[in-house]
DNA sequence: GGTACGCA
DNA sequence: TGCGTACC
């Protein structure tokens, strides 16, 4: 017998689309700022199909133009499709030279589609004794599948391979034969090509009504025998149904000849894609497809031991390194002779990295299993720890003298974790520390932060993963206590060791960047600021909460009861697909919006109050609304996050999030907190001082962001306003107005306010014309005058987009930087998207960067003249202090002092407003 | 308009 | 994942 014939064809732009979304919200860069998730994606499938599929034969297909024969049948065909992505078209070329690069042909006919290239091809292939998989994630190639036809679809984010032969087809579709597949597509259509398919008609009356009448033309022969509204909807689109079916058709008879000499797979041309590889920096790729010696091609490339796909993730065969081809020494350490030997060694360096494994992802409610040590590279120690309390305090205090010592460096990665996992333990963890992922927050803010990721971009080095160790199968999981203490010994010491590599790599690209003052002056002590903040937490009225949820259950009963007596019919009112129907086929309400994508009705805030004036029950659904989150995600919800050792909140800020350099919580999250409401404002109640002898003591910034860019921008008159002390929307009003300061109207002031906070976000007129509700042209004048009068914002805001067009970033007073890829797209979209951003980042940057700045020095004085008073929270612009009331006036008068100086020699007054109460609303 | 988090 | 809401 021959050897059997492979032949796997490539759906180039469908699978390109696929690599380049399936990353879209954290795009994979390189240091040129291109996005190459496209390119990255594309590649891995075509390696993983080449080592683990040993194809004898390869091509790859893409679509010339958007214009096809189908345009003459429907011209409205795909025309749904937004332009092609800037950065898809940009990663276009690279992946036609990388498959040029394989030497594997490129098939393309102008006026077809890859679909009907693929069909074609593999109908050709299959009568010269070939088996075809078509690599493709479209299911629509269904129809094609015949015995030796099948659909290759790649895997995805470890979903795995998935081929789709005949019985796997009809049962993705519901169908008895694969040719029902453009049956079920003349049905129900095909949002993503436009295709319409018969209106009301989904997956399943489609797959009900061929199961009865096989084909459309059949069904449409006997509607008669069909009840009710789906007769009358099949009926009157008859047409449309027949012709969506012609479109689903993929042609397998196009005008092109399937050359099996052509489609041979070779050996890659490596110079080609070396030289490729290293414009896009693909390093990784780069070392395990042309692998780390230059010798043995064939070796390299394709003599690779034939594997199942099903067994290796892609990204198993991506990432070259792991624990099991490096050579390391990891050593479990677990009696007190081995840890006293540790302790020597790891007392006698200048640093040391360290990582804590625990049983909680919250450092409050953790318990230590183990701790993990490296000093140098590819060798580390793992300290298990026993379950037993008392055992436990005994051995980690035994590491309490060097983790207090104030001269060695601690490299760890999000050391705040482990720095309070250790304050549960009394341990203050001291020294300057180096975190892994603050310095790569600061040098790539945009990108992720995390371990795996760190370590397979910076070392090209697969870990171990944690969902491996713990044996994770569906639901079941072990913890981290049951996993076998020489698995759990690897994993941990690896976490460290690799911390260590990463931190060589880290803290000299921190020093490359320039921000290594910002690191050391404002970050690394921030660290040990907000470990304690998170370790203390804040009391929490859990009586005053559990009255007022049972209040707000009468309030929402009321509502509830109130709508459904309008309605005339009761419905789930907390169900947006429900509200639209009640709201617009029921009552009639007039509706004039575009539908959501899914073909809802949009029934947001803003729409309903725009209805809520001439329609009571509209009011009342927003009045639900309301009090029904509030109710679960504040209400009920703190109570359950009060800690049961300390019975107080321990919300998690969160340093490396927000690409601004500004802070986020969870758990809870304090910044969503309501305001703008009385019953949202209640909840701030509930947030309350120690015991009698505390009240909260809360300042914040008053308008820190206007002040900052007038100073930012040395503007005359923005200046001049703040320095006399000016209300800055009645002094904006007056100039932009031309009335004198006295006599602004509170609708002017409200629009001025409007007009200097789209500045701040960089918004245009369209925006401000929304928010005001006026029109556009208006919205531009005002604008104009505004920009008229503050010459010097207006240059500012140019010059700084001028600099980021430049230089492709901004930066912040403090030498913050952010890159902006697209501030030179050719995405008008994109790029106006990265103007804005290079206009507000400085200023919300810097603000940031104020505040924290003010913490950590409020915070060393506080410390300095041993202070019972502690800082609570940080929201924004605010800082709260649970307050001794012995120590208020002290305090008020240090953090009004530290507040107003963070940032020195401002050419504006710097404002602080506190508050104090027995809660967080009295305070503020 | 962007930057977040949490719920269903 | 989409939607809602908070903040700026």
């Amino acid at each position: 017998m021959t050897k059997e014939k492979n032949l796997y064809i490539l759906d180039g732009h469908a699978l390109v689309f696929r690599a380049h979304y399936a990353f879209i919200n954290r795009p994979l860069m390189n240091s040129k700022g291109m996005n190459t998730s496209a390119i990255t994606g594309f590649v891995r499938s075509l390696w993983d199909i080449i080592v683990n599929r040993q194809p004898t034969h390869i091509a790859v297909s893409f679509d010339v133009s958007n214009i096809t024969f189908r345009n003459e049948m429907y011209p409205e065909y795909k025309a749904n499709r937004d332009e092609t992505p800037e950065d898809i078209r940009k990663a276009l070329p690279y992946i036609k030279k990388i498959v040029e690069g394989f030497n594997i042909p490129i098939f393309t006919l102008e006026n077809y589609e890859a679909d009907d290239i693929i069909g074609t091809l593999s109908k050709q292939a299959e009568k010269k004794g070939f088996n075809v998989y078509m690599v493709t994630p479209d299911k629509d190639f269904g129809q094609l599948v015949t015995e030796h036809i099948k659909i290759y679809k790649p895997s995805r984010q470890g979903n795995g391979v998935e081929i789709l032969g005949i019985p796997e087809v009809l049962k993705k579709w519901d169908i008895s034969s694969v040719d029902q597949v453009i049956d079920m597509i003349g049905l129900q259509g095909d949002s993503v090509d436009n295709i319409p398919g018969i209106p009301g008609v989904g997956p399943k009356t489609a797959s009900k009504l061929l199961k009865e009448y096989k084909t459309v033309e059949n069904l449409l022969e006997h509607t008669d025998e069909i009840k009710g509204k789906l007769r009358e909807k099949i009926e009157s689109n008859k047409e449309q149904g027949l012709l969506s079916k012609k479109l689903a058709i993929i042609n397998t008879e196009a005008p092109i000849v399937f050359d099996e000499e052509a489609t041979v797979i070779q050996n890659a041309n490596r110079e080609e894609l070396a030289k490729i590889f290293t414009e896009l920096e693909f390093r990784t790729l780069s070392n395990t497809i042309l692998g780390e010696h230059k010798d043995g091609v064939q070796q390299a490339l394709f003599g690779v031991e034939p594997v199942e796909a099903k067994d290796l993730p892609v990204i198993d065969k991506i990432a070259p390194k792991n624990y099991q081809n490096v050579n390391k020494e990891y050593l479990l350490i677990e009696n007190k002779e081995d840890r006293a030997d540790l302790i020597t060694t790891l007392a006698g360096s200048e640093a040391f990295c360290f990582d804590t494994e625990t049983t909680s992802l919250y450092p409050r409610a953790a318990q230590l299993v183990g701790i993990s040590f490296c000093i140098e590279p590819n060798k580390a120690y793992f300290v298990l720890i026993p379950e037993d309390h008392n055992e436990a305090q005994k051995i980690v205090s035994e590491f309490k003298s060097i983790l207090e010592n104030e001269k060695i460096i601690k490299i760890a990665q999000n050391i705040k974790y482990d720095s309070i996992v250790l304050k549960n333990y009394t341990i203050d963890v001291k020294g300057i520390f180096h975190d892994t992922m603050l310095m790569h927050y600061l040098v790539h803010p945009e990108l992720r932060h995390n371990m795996d990721y760190l370590a397979e971009t910076y070392l090209a080095y697969k870990t171990i993963s944690y969902d491996e160790m713990t044996e994770k199968k569906g639901k079941n999981q072990l913890t981290l206590r049951q996993v076998a203490k020489d698995k759990l010994k690897d994993y941990a010491s690896e976490d460290a060791d690799i911390t260590y590599l990463l931190h060589e790599k880290l803290y000299k690209e921190l020093d490359e960047s320039g921000m290594k003052n910002l690191y050391f002056e404002i970050e690394e002590p921030l660290i040990k600021v907000l470990a304690q903040m998170e370790f203390d937490g804040i009391r929490l009225d859990s009586e005053f909460l559990g009255d007022y949820s049972k209040e707000l259950n009468e309030k929402i009963l009321n509502v509830k009861d109130e709508i459904y007596k309008m309605a005339g019919t009761e419905f789930n009112i907390a169900s947006p697909k429900q509200v639209g129907e009640v709201l617009f086929d029921l009552l009639k309400i007039p509706y004039r919006w575009k539908k959501t994508k899914s073909g809802q009705y949009s029934t947001n805030e803003a729409k309903l109050s725009e209805l809520s004036k001439d329609h009571e029950i509209v009011l009342k659904i927003l009045d639900y609304r309301e009090l029904t989150k509030l109710k679960s995600t504040y209400v009920d919800a703190l109570p359950k996050l009060v800690n049961k050792t300390s019975g107080r909140i321990h919300s998690s800020f969160n340093q490396a999030l927000a690409a601004t350099g500004r802070l986020s919580s969870n758990h809870p999250n304090l910044q969503n907190i309501p305001i703008r409401t009385e019953s949202g404002r209640k909840i701030r109640k509930a947030f309350i001082p120690e015991n009698d002898d505390h009240v909260l003591l809360a300042a914040d910034y008053s308008q820190i962001e206007l002040r900052l860019i007038a100073h930012m921008s040395n503007d005359e008159a923005m200046i001049e306003a703040f320095n006399k002390n000016q209300d800055i929307h009645r002094a904006t009003a007056a100039r932009v107005y031309d009335v004198p300061y006295d006599e602004v109207t509170d609708h002017q002031r409200r629009n001025a306010k409007t007009v200097n906070f789209s500045i701040i976000y960089g918004a245009g007129s369209t925006n401000l014309s929304q928010q005001l509700d006026i029109k556009r042209s208006e919205a531009k004048e005002l604008i104009d005058a505004y920009f008229n009068q503050y010459k010097g914002l207006k240059k500012y805001m140019d010059d700084t987009v001028k600099f980021a067009r430049e230089n492709g970033y901004v930066e912040t007073l403090k030498g913050r930087k952010r890159t902006l890829r697209d501030i030179n797209s050719k995405n008008r979209m994109a790029q106006s998207g990265a103007e804005r951003i290079a206009i507000n980042t400085p200023i919300q940057g810097t603000a940031a960067d104020m505040i924290k700045i003010a913490m950590i020095n409020i915070y060393d004085a506080m410390k300095a003249k041993e202070f019972k008073s502690r800082m609570v929270l940080q929201v924004h612009d605010e800082l709260v202090f649970d307050t001794l009331k012995s120590e208020l006036d002290e305090l008020r008068d240090l953090v009004i002092k530290e507040m107003k100086n963070a940032i020195p020699d401002l050419q504006v007054p710097i404002l602080v407003e506190t508050g104090i109460g027995k809660d967080w609303l009295e305070a503020h």
